[in-house]
DNA sequence: TATGAATGAGAGTTCATTCAT
DNA sequence: TATGAATGAACTCTCATTCAT
């Protein structure tokens, strides 16, 4: 089992995905749902077309879903999780350093992780992002899943390295929001921005972990 | 009169922004689009909503834009040359080499004046950039200015530092990409995700700056 | 035996009342019928809040009912027979004189018994006195029971006291309309606009019965 | 001037409607809707019927009023007052007094008053009494006027006749409840439950006048 | 017999747009 | 130029009814 294998294992374990007791109509109603909200956005879409396009009565959406919007959140509001379950683990810092045997190797396995997640969520992702700004119950939920687990997370290992000396002085949250500015700008450049060039992803992800990691460290 | 000063004047002679020509209604409409565009999102605002909030008849509005999305773009469309007007100087380099010591002086300077520039448009740039995915039309401007003008210059300056042994070797693209994130993502932890907390952004700033230059910068 | 409950009795055996058929569900899709069409009328109800407070499937109902309207009128139907039951006794004229001392007391025991049934199925008559006007059928059957059942019987009585020289010398129709609503007026306002009040029910009866005798009574 | 024409004009002052502020295409709408609400009664009734009744665009209808239930109400709301009008004449007991030679004579008047403005106003009549039990908007302003006003009114008269002697010795409720019966009974009668029948109005009433005044009077 | 998922017609309501004033 | 009443298509959502299980 390799290790990307491995990870995605753990994450599977971690969030329990129960797609199993969904029926076939509504698997039909979720992808046309996706496919819709993603290519006009949520406001913009209509409860007909998804209907039409996953081909179900307009009634039966809202048999399974009271509302439009009750059809939006249970479709995006389990991606927020499964979006960060990497970086909620409870032996994070041990995997970090017994199995990977640098942490340039850790931040590779884990980027290559996370982009292969986006691109197989890549509509959804663009949904939940588009909808975090008009929808209050996601942005709680961003806070609650990013702000407490997530930073508290980054804030542990940052000063795990920082009291070792390797990393540059500077406060937790502005090394964490820098290092990962720089990857998801990456993520960004490489699936919204240019998805038709033609991409040296592993190069890429190399090439930003080594500015980061220039970045931060603590010069000699 | 000061580097910011300075900076700003030559920006407006730039872009040329005739608002002159707006009649009292006209800016009316465009305040009261720009503020129910921001909260609700464009496809979720009504015009009816619009006209009363800019104390309007509602035919008024189709008489100055011949749509709703008309109102939109011609809202939206010139915020995106002024968002990118300092990076398209002419005399980018000259002024760059001539009027500031040190490049982190000129990055400070250039950083500081496009954030007070995006806490004064805050709401037009967040409908901007929520409707590019959506407007072909903002698409293509975007890929024309940002493309084809900041690019290049940007570029140019690169290889320009490179050639002196000054930057790491690495494609120009990612450079620019990775510094870009990390100046962006501070705008939007600073305006979007947290604009509630306590900021010091001038040390933000310099400590961005720093990370950046830092990555990029070759070692000895 | 009571008067009272041999009046019951009688009626029993007039209107044959063959709820022993109905199944345990029907009998709860019934009185749960009964409880939201009172509540809300029959044209705003819904079969789907109708069978989840029945505590079974919506497609259960129509098992048992063609159609909605199905279930109101065999709900609501059979009520119209049994509210006016004894006054198409056979051997009303008998019991009036045999069994009561004075005629006051005959309409006080008529006046009780009805005013008890009709507590204790006051949404039932709620529902039949509100759908009376939207319903052909329900229309013909009041015509068919009202009209020629309980008029002509009414109006034979009244013939008889007429010709005694005991009651005022008026058009049967107008002393039976008189004497009706006075009685109806004293159950809507006991059960429909204050049921809420306290009431001294019998006092009221004899106070209306008094009027009523007075009205119509010739004058010596 | 008659009578008659006196207390319409009295009643008129009262109510000031200003019927005169609606457009065209607003009577149009209030009729249809009185016409489709009268026949199927409020909650069976669409308002695309009412518009094509109408003769309006379905929009045009929710452009005049928020919701459906607000047609309802706008138009069954000032109709309660404007039937209890006559009675809750400040003047009341001196018209009553002066102007009228008995009070069979005023009683008449006022009967044949409200006859025609029932005749005159039957389906919206018929539309508020169904609406009562489902609207408590209705139910407040029901209780308001009639409770209130028109019930202490014909206290004091009842009273004010009963310290003469003139009343049989009763709770005023039950009096007042006892002729109201009559009198709505027999206007239930004339339009609801027997309009197609010969009837000879003026006979009806003045019996009907005689039957509650016999029941009411004190005996010698 | 009982279920409940599925239907699709139609409900009330919104809205961008038009046009006579 | 500015208005706002009017439009009617399209929207989200409800509902009585059907039918395979």
């Amino acid at each position: 089992m390799s290790q990307q294998d491995q990870i995605e294992q753990w994450i599977q374990e971690i969030i329990k995905i129960d797609e199993a007791k969904l029926t076939d109509k509504q698997i039909k109603i979720i992808q046309a749902a996706v496919e819709v909200f993603a290519e006009k956005g949520y406001a913009a879409s209509s409860t007909s077309e998804i209907a039409q396009k996953a081909g179900v009565a307009e009634g039966t959406i809202f048999r399974h879903y009271k509302t439009k919007k009750d059809l939006l959140l249970s479709i995006v509001s389990p991606m927020m999780s499964r979006l960060i379950a990497p970086f909620v683990w409870n032996d994070f810092k041990e995997v970090l350093e017994s199995d990977y045997p640098t942490i340039e190797e850790f931040l590779y396995a884990l980027a290559v992780n996370r982009l292969n997640f986006a691109r197989k969520h890549l509509k959804l992702i663009k949904i939940l992002l588009q909808e975090i700004p008009f929808q209050p119950l996601l942005q709680e939920e961003f806070k609650k899943h990013i702000g407490n687990k997530v930073f508290h997370r980054f804030a542990e290992i940052v000063e795990h390295f920082k009291s070792k000396g390797q990393i540059i002085e500077m406060p937790a949250p502005s090394l964490l929001r820098f290092s990962a500015s720089a990857m998801i700008g990456l993520f960004i450049s490489r699936f919204v921005i240019f998805p038709d060039q033609p991409w040296d992803e592993d190069k890429e992800i190399r090439d930003t972990i080594q500015l980061i990691l220039n970045g931060i460290s603590a010069k000699p």
